[in-house]
DNA sequence: GATTGACACCTCGATGGTCGAGGCATAGCG
DNA sequence: CGCTATGCCTCGACCATCGAGGTGTCAATC
């Protein structure tokens, strides 16, 4: 799964949004550092409703039209997935951190092992 | 930065390694899911030798040449700010991981704050 | 001694995800 | 009335990636 696909799912899981929310909390979520645009984001958002992932509910606030897309139990399912998959690999990347800078020597501050697991 | 080459720079921090060893490291340390081919990991390499971030020694072992990549001080810079990010956007995912599914609820014995930053 | 598989490096065409620009519509502000 | 912000969507271009293929050595098997 790309990783727009898992922020979208990541920042949908906080609560329920419309698409040009989606983009600003994802952003905002990455720091900017991966910032996937409308022309990702709305794409992603219809895909993961066709797949049974998301559902959309239409709303109208102020007279603008807007369509608020939740999650389903399936998408919070394949958030936590994927969610355990990224913390597996976050262990990997801190033991790789760790291991050269000093060798042999264990952070207990940062991972100690209960971190991400 | 993609992740193929976050990823080549993070088997690189443990170790010095040859391409071919680069590929099958990154392949274990994401467990599968994110495994790069030799086809994306020897241009990464290349270029990242080309921006100074990895230097190349050729070794010989067995008759079979080999070329030997570490890490310079620039790729080890890299590594640690992109580990940073990496580190931050964690803890954001984790925080809309226990946001949603126990409202109000802190899961103390996984972020508390401490982990991952 | 020929074939097969593992090691080791590299290139290239095809694919697919992403960006950026643009379109369309409404609301509010100066 | 324009301009900006909100809000949704599409499309062409680009670029990273995959997968297949090529080259060569070595060890093991047949």
């Amino acid at each position: 799964m790309s990783l727009s696909k898992f922020f979208v799912l990541c920042v949908l899981h906080r609560k329920p949004m419309h698409g040009y929310e989606v983009v600003q909390a994802v952003e905002k979520t990455t720091n900017g550092c991966c910032s996937p645009s409308e022309g990702t984001v709305y794409p992603v958002l219809n895909e993961f409703e066709a797949g049974g992932y998301l559902t959309s509910r239409p709303e109208t606030v102020q007279g603008r039209k807007r369509k608020v897309y939740a999650l389903t139990d399936k998408g919070r399912d394949a958030f936590l997935i994927a969610t355990e998959a990224w913390m597996e690999v976050t262990q990997h990347i801190v033991a790789s951190r760790d291991m050269a800078t000093e060798p042999g020597f264990q952070s207990p501050s940062l991972d100690g092992g209960t971190c991400c697991e």
